[in-house]
RNA sequence: GAGCCAAUAGCUCAGCUGGUAGAGCAACGCCCUUUUAAGGCGUGGGUCGAAGGUUCGAAUCCUUCUUGGCUCACCA
C-alpha cells in the first residue's frame, strides 16, 4: 500500500500475531442469531433465558480496563454493547488485545445488563471477522440526559467524504439514511407503477444516436464495429419506440450523462424516471406524478410533508394545476394575452433578461415565466401548456395553436420534471425535428442529429400517448433534505487528486 | 467560465506583524474487572496541497498550479 503511517504499522503487526496465533483475520463467513435490533427487540427474553447469542459488527468504540474491555459493535442496525472479561474468554483475551477500532468482529455469549443498566452481550467467545489495516476515524460520542448527541471529532472533510465514501456511511449514520431512503422512494415508485401495469424496461445507455433532450453527449467508441457511440442523454425515444410496439405502458429508471457543467444540482451522470402510457394525455399524466411524489415522500419520511432547508413544502395530492399564462400573471399581474410582442420585451429588459438566440414571442413568454414566476414556486404544483416553441416532441394543445400540452411539475422553485401529451402526427414530427437539426441548439454551434430510425418507428404508429420524465436525483434531495445532488449519489465523479 | 475562501499528524484543529511545528482524539509502552468522550504515567508520529520566488531565515509574504467549498454565470 502506498502511504503507511505508524498506524498502519501497528495493525499490521498484530495481523502477524493473529496468524502466529493460528488464526484466520478473514474467516470466510460468520453466521450470526441475532442482529442489533433483534437483540434489543428481545431484550427481556434473552436476559432472562440467558440463550447464547452470536452477534457481529464492527468495533466503532473501546474501552480498556485493565483484564476487562467494553466494545460497541455496529451493524446495520445500530449499536449494542459487548463486554469482554479475561476470566470469561480465557484464551480468546489475547484476540481482544489485537483489536483495533474499524475491525469487523464476531461474538458469542449470553445477554446482560451492565452496572449501569447498559445492555450488553456478555462474550464468552471472540472471533475476528476481518482485521482493519487502516486506522478508521471513528468519532467519540456523547449522548447526554436530554438524548442529545454530541460528536467530538467528526470525520467531515468533505472532500475526503466524497473520496472515501465507504468511509463516510461507516462513520456518518446520516450519510446512510440518506441511501435508506433513496432506495425506499425508489422501490415506492416502482410499485405504483407496476401496480398500474407499467411494464419495466432497459433501453440502451451506448447509442449511435443520441436524442430526448437537448443536451451535450458523452462520446465513445465501439472499437469493434470501428463506430462512434453517445451515452445517452434521455431513454424517450427508445421508450416511444416500446409504445409502437404495443407495450402501452412501459417505465425505466435510465442513468443519463450529459457532458455539461457541474454544480449543486447538476451531475454528468444521474439517474431519470420516464414512464409513458398509450391512450392517455398530459391530464392523466399529472395524476400519476402528484401520486408517485406524494407516495414517495411518505415512503421516505412517513409524512406528505417535508422540511427542506427550513421551508416546509407539502406533496399531498393533487397539486393545483396552472398555466404558464396564468402563473406570470399570478406572480406579476401581467397579462400575457395582452401583451403585443413589443411589450413583452420590454418587461424582459425590466427584469434584466435577455433572451439568447432566435426571438420568438413563446421563448420570451417562457423567460418570462422564469423571471417572475419561478421563484415562488415553492409548494407543488403543475405549470402546464408551455409556448410552442418549447420542444419538438410534444403535441399541440387542443384548444390553442399557440401552445403544447406540455407541463412541468414545480416545488421549491425547482423544475422537478417535464411531460407531454407526446406527439404521435409524424408528418408534423419530422418537420419539427428537422427545424431543431437546421437551426442546431439555440445559438450554439452544435446541431442535433436526425434520428431516422425513430421517425420510422413514429411512422409505424405510436399511439396517442402520455409521457413523463423526472429526475430521481433532485428528487431525493428534496425528500432528505440535501443540499447538493453528490450528497444523494453514493460514488460522485470527483477530479483526480 | 468569473469572484471569494480553504488545504498543517490517521481524524478534528491551533500556529499573530516571517525566527526553524503544537493540542485533543487515534497509535505505541505500562497500570486498571462494570466503563460511557473512562482515567493515570510515559513515548513516537509531519515534504505544513505542489512548484517557483523574496529573505540570513518561509507553514506564515509573492507568483503559478492542483483539489475542494461558497456565490454568480452556463445548462430545458
Amino acid at each position: 500500500m502506498q502511504d503507511k503511517n505508524d498506524q498502519v504499522i501497528a495493525r499490521l503487526a498484530k495481523l502477524d500475531k493473529l496468524r502466529e496465533m493460528g488464526l484466520n483475520p478473514y474467516p470466510h463467513s460468520f453466521s450470526r442469531t441475532h442482529t442489533s435490533k433483534e437483540l434489543l427487540q428481545s431484550k427481556s427474553d434473552l436476559l432472562q433465558s440467558e440463550e447464547v447469542v452470536r452477534f457481529a459488527g464492527r468495533v466503532v468504540r473501546f474501552n480498556r480496563k485493565g483484564k476487562m474491555c467494553f466494545m460497541h459493535l455496529k451493524d446495520r442496525f445500530g449499536r449494542l454493547q459487548v463486554v469482554a472479561a479475561a476470566n470469561m474468554l480465557q484464551d480468546d483475551y489475547e484476540i481482544v488485545k489485537l483489536i483495533d477500532l474499524g475491525d469487523f468482529i464476531g461474538v458469542e455469549g449470553s445477554m446482560m445488563e451492565t452496572q449501569k443498566g447498559e445492555f450488553s452481550v456478555k462474550a464468552s467467545k471472540i472471533t475476528m471477522l476481518s482485521k482493519v489495516i487502516r486506522p478508521l476515524p471513528i468519532p467519540k460520542e456523547m449522548i447526554d440526559a436530554d438524548g442529545n448527541k454530541t460528536v467530538f471529532h467528526e470525520f467531515k472533510d468533505i472532500d475526503t467524504r466524497y473520496r472515501k465514501r465507504y468511509t463516510d456511511m461507516a462513520l456518518n449514520d446520516e450519510v446512510r439514511d440518506v441511501f435508506l431512503k433513496r432506495s425506499k422512494i425508489m422501490q415506492s415508485i416502482r410499485e405504483y407503477l407496476i401496480s398500474k401495469d407499467f411494464i419495466e424496461v432497459e433501453t440502451p445507455t451506448l447509442q449511435p444516436i443520441y436524442g430526448g433532450a437537448n443536451a451535450r453527449p458523452f462520446t465513445t467508441h465501439h472499437n469493434a464495429a470501428d463506430m462512434t457511440l453517445y451515452l445517452r442523454v434521455a431513454p424517450e425515444l427508445y421508450l416511444k419506440r416500446c409504445v409502437v410496439g404495443g407495450m402501452e405502458k412501459v417505465f425505466e429508471f435510465s442513468k443519463n450523462f450529459r457532458n455539461e457543467g457541474m454544480d449543486r444540482t447538476h451531475s454528468p451522470e444521474f439517474t431519470g424516471l420516464e414512464f409513458y402510457e398509450a391512450y392517455a394525455d398530459y391530464n392523466d399524466m399529472m395524476v400519476h406524478f402528484e401520486n408517485i411524489y406524494e407516495r414517495a415522500c411518505i415512503a421516505a419520511n412517513g409524512s406528505t410533508k417535508i422540511q427542506y432547508q427550513g421551508k416546509e413544502i407539502d406533496f399531498k395530492a393533487p397539486w393545483p394545476r396552472l398555466t404558464v399564462n396564468e402563473a406570470i400573471e399570478k406572480y406579476s399581474g401581467l397579462k400575457v394575452e395582452d401583451l403585443s410582442d413589443q411589450e413583452i420585451q420590454v418587461e424582459l429588459e425590466k427584469r434584466n433578461a435577455k433572451l439568447d438566440g432566435i426571438w420568438t414571442r413563446g421563448r420570451a413568454i417562457l423567460e418570462l415565466f422564469e423571471q417572475t414566476a419561478e421563484a415562488h414556486l415553492i409548494q407543488p404544483v403543475f405549470i402546464k401548456d408551455m409556448p410552442k416553441e418549447s420542444t419538438p416532441l410534444c403535441k399541440g394543445h387542443r384548444d390553442n395553436p399557440d401552445l403544447i400540452e406540455q407541463f412541468e411539475p414545480y416545488a421549491n422553485g425547482w423544475e422537478l420534471g417535464n411531460a407531454y401529451t407526446e406527439l404521435n402526427d409524424p408528418v408534423r414530427q419530422r418537420e419539427l425535428l428537422e427545424e431543431q437539426v437546421n437551426r442546431g441548439r439555440g445559438g450554439e454551434d452544435e446541431t442535433h442529429p436526425m434520428d431516422e430510425n425513430f421517425l420510422d418507428a413514429i411512422e409505424s404508429g405510436l399511439p396517442p400517448t402520455g409521457g413523463v420524465g423526472f429526475g430521481i436525483d433532485r428528487m431525493v434531495m428534496l425528500l432528505t433534505n440535501q443540499q447538493t445532488i453528490r450528497d444523494v449519489q453514493l460514488f460522485p465523479l470527483m477530479k483526480s487528486e
